[in-house]
DNA sequence: CGTATTCCCTGCACGC
DNA sequence: TGCGTGCAGGGAATAC
């Protein structure tokens, strides 16, 4: 589901949430089997602990208490929401942080492929992979982009996806990013000049940022934490829009298929 | 080695 | 209406 900016209005919004009630008192279960099958013993490890800020780095989220983190991804269908104890729970509802005061922090996630672990004390040990540089740092630039993806043949979208190479950004961002910077999807990065790869790396930001400022992208099943529709979806410009006019230069926008996964791009605006 | 495909899972839109 | 098919924002294993 999420990318970079749903995860980080998820961050964003769970720290708004969690500055009322920030300790726990009970973790319940209800399915243990998400992505990775959660230890039991990770539930009642929590109990009494004080949430004390949450933090993101690339799509996962950090929720750090007083005795140790608890690293969240969202998968393609993960989310939370504040609901009363005496609420009607949903089917995909799998977690429950109840916390002090009387609400409750529900982890929804139909697909199961977002998961949970305790935080292993560095990103280098959360995911398999080495992760790749953080789009909204300023470190990330054009010529660290070239560098990154440099002796790389595939696809320039492929690689922007790449997150070994660059985090949070998913498929649809990566349409729309590369929409705005000009450049065709399926062009190989080898071909991808340095001009190029500014405009990349400058509409990356641009695109994160205001997805961010817009609450995230809407699509299906995502909204907040405290249930607001994130708005950006409404600025999606190629984005699932096949055959619909180009917002630019009113040519049928195109669908490919890369890597397994759509892709949008309108043949004029985009070389 | 890099790259493409497949799989994990449920829900939903679509065509017949 | 009902059923089969394909597709969905991620990531990792597997196959080439």
């Amino acid at each position: 589901m999420p990318e970079l900016p749903e995860v980080e209005t998820v961050r964003r919004s769970l720290t708004e949430m969690l500055k009322e009630n920030p300790e726990i008192e009970q973790v319940i279960c209800r399915r243990k089997d998400l992505r990775f099958p959660l230890p039991l013993k990770f539930f009642s490890s929590w109990k009494g602990c004080r949430i004390l800020w949450v933090e993101r780095r690339a799509k996962y989220l950090l929720i750090l208490t007083d005795i140790g983190g608890l690293v969240c991804h969202l998968g393609m269908t993960g989310n939370f929401r504040l609901i009363e104890r005496s609420e009607e729970r949903r089917t995909h509802d799998h977690v429950e942080f109840w916390l002090k005061g009387g609400a409750v922090l529900v982890y929804e996630d139909p697909r199961r492929f977002g998961f949970m672990l305790k935080w292993p004390g560095s990103w280098d040990k959360v995911s398999r992979e080495p992760m790749g540089s953080e789009p909204l740092d300023e470190a990330w630039t054009a010529e660290e982009l070239k560098l990154s993806i440099k002796g790389r043949k595939g696809p320039i979208k492929t690689l922007l996806m790449d997150q070994k190479i660059v985090v949070g950004i998913g498929n649809i961002y990566a349409s729309e990013i590369l929409f705005k910077s000009g450049v065709r999807p399926k062009r190989s990065a080898a071909r991808v000049k340095l001009q190029e790869f500014e405009r990349i790396t400058f509409y990356s930001k641009q695109v994160l940022r205001a997805a961010i400022e817009g609450g995230g992208s809407s699509i299906r099943d995502f909204h907040s934490p405290q249930g607001a529709d994130g708005g950006f979806q409404n600025q999606h410009q190629v984005y699932d829009r096949e055959d619909k006019p180009c917002v630019v230069c009113s040519t049928p926008i195109r669908r490919i298929v890369l890597s397994g996964r759509s892709t949008f791009w309108c043949p004029k605006c985009q070389t």
